[in-house]
DNA sequence: CTGAAAGCGCTAACAC
DNA sequence: GTGTTAGCGCTTTCAG
């Protein structure tokens, strides 16, 4: 069954006793076909062993079954998650998702878009609405459905799916208020390529602003968000500004880490110090110190995105580009 | 730039003023082009946007530029990890990662290795060696480099690269035992379906068997494996038997829960209680208690498998099947 | 070094 | 209902 001498449409064709196009047709359920001829098809197809070569019937059919997605990093659950939802929303469509990391680095996305355009995949699934000029270029004349996740806050291409962190961090923000914080810190990282994290960071920060406060201290580090960067940061600014009494992190991995610094310092969380997260990852809720969080849909979102790529794959006509917007839940961890 | 009426070679061609062929060798890299054409191909196809078209070309050529990658989980980091290795290994190659996620579930995992076979990839990794009778001959005939990450705990069909659990599981109990630990429990779930982890739990049981010991409560939940659940399991084992020195767990989540538990409870760990989970993820480290674990190269596994694939895709000779043997390194935490 | 012919395996479009 | 004829866009031959 090598991809040379494997079992081809005209082999099952010729054990079936018909023409390869009612082979074709048998195998694909489309057109009208005999019960009888359709029931010897399949029995030949499935005696063979045949497995169909979707390149060919791609390049035939003029579309793929290919769906492209593209998301910055592997090794951060939240995107892993938006996979799965894909999976999930793709199952039993027939179509097979096609990944590409681009390391939150415009080249490589645009390096990626391109080479994923190059399989004519049925439809595209973006992390994000901050591409290059020429990444977008290439999206907008793709002519197939695209989808930007994740991301609310700037112009889509096509259809958008997620929502807005601009406005999640300033809700956050409002709710922290709420509660009569008023010294707040920052720890992020890698906000230089991580549009979402600087957008959270953003409205949390006029929202503050719009309260008559600021950022005591903000604190971020290069390279990759972890829970172990998390806690040598707030080790550090805590240790600089005891007074502070609400941290935000731009992501729930962080302010893991400060929490474990918290619990080890002997800091009472959230008494003293409120940590926030975002994100609502799963073990948030099982920490030993409760700690704030944004809850985000992501796996719903990669979900809603599959569908419609599937949606725009049936219906020949152009339908108004979809834009679903989730609202992500505060989790004050109470 | 449509699937339809999208820049073809041919028009590339004739902008350039020369055939076809010398078009896309020119784009290629292959056979000899003159200079001056290679340049005016390359210009032309900048200047026109040409994408090319990897489903025509990968049917042409009798393979594709396409790697399959067939995983159980997305929602789980660990695989997530393996994915980001393999972008790792193949950046730059001009392959695609095509994925499917099997949900643990053995009809699911033949479907999609079967419908990754029908794009013809030029390899294929695979999660684990226990895949279902069917699927295997699939794989056995398919006539490609297939790689088994994960495991080397039974036969593979090609290569493999991985590490054993089995060993993995001894390893660890021989090395609690080492520390005087007696009372042992376990803590895990959804085995029914994680061979790798059930291997583990029989690696870990015949070590305490040898050393005339065996767990003094095992608690299995069904579902996936959570930092939640963790929690609750170690709360309940933990109530039951109070006596308990140490417990395995099938893998940081749930270690991290039972972390979480006995920071909460003021179980003091690991002098009362030790923690023993599985991989090495990232946070353990930084947990506020310190546990114990294995820790798996995965991204590193990802990257070789990848590197498998491409090698015997450009090596014509089949050279012996590759067989990466891994030895996860125990981390007691101390 | 370059080009023309002949497919890769399948399906759309049209016959019958 | 079924078969025939043409390709899809590229690359592999093989001839210059």
């Amino acid at each position: 069954m090598d991809v040379k001498n494997r079992i081809t449409l005209a082999e099952v064709a010729v054990a079936a006793g018909v023409s390869k196009m009612t082979a074709s047709r048998a195998l694909r359920g489309a057109g009208d076909v005999s019960r009888s001829n359709i029931d010897k098809v399949r029995q030949a197809a499935r005696d063979m062993g045949y497995v169909g070569n979707h390149l060919a019937s791609s390049l035939s059919g003029q579309r793929s079954s290919l769906i492209g997605v593209v998301v910055p990093s592997m090794a951060n659950v939240v995107f892993a998650e938006v996979l799965a939802g894909i999976a999930d929303g793709i199952e039993g469509s027939g179509l097979q998702p096609v990944f590409g990391v681009t390391d939150y680095d415009l080249e490589k996305e645009y390096e990626v878009i391109r080479n994923m355009l190059s399989w004519s995949p049925a439809g595209l699934i973006v992390t994000g609405l901050d591409q290059s000029h020429d990444a977008r270029r290439l999206l907008e004349n793709a002519n197939i459905p695209v989808v930007q996740v994740m991301d609310m806050d700037g112009v889509p291409v096509d259809a958008c799916v997620g929502f807005s962190h601009h406005a999640a961090g300033a809700a956050m923000a409002e709710a922290l208020l709420a509660l009569g914080r008023r010294k707040f810190g920052y720890v992020g990282c890698g906000l230089y390529a991580d549009f979402r994290a600087k957008k959270r960071l953003e409205g949390f920060s006029e929202a503050l602003t719009r309260a008559g406060l600021s950022f005591v201290i903000t604190r971020i580090s290069e390279g990759f968000s972890t829970v172990k960067g998390g806690r040598e940061l707030t080790s550090q600014i805590v240790g600089a500004n005891p007074d502070l009494d609400c941290i935000y992190y731009s992501n729930d991995d962080l302010a893991a880490g400060g929490a474990f610094h918290c619990i080890s310092a002997g800091l009472s969380v959230p008494d003293e110090l409120i940590l926030t997260g975002f994100n609502g990852l799963e073990f948030v809720k099982s920490l030993p110190v409760s700690i704030a969080t944004s809850l985000t849909p992501r796996r719903e979102i990669g979900q809603a995105a599959a569908r419609i790529v599937l949606d725009s794959a049936r219906g020949d006509q152009a339908e108004p580009p979809a834009r679903i917007e989730f609202q992500p839940k505060i989790d004050l961890g109470v």
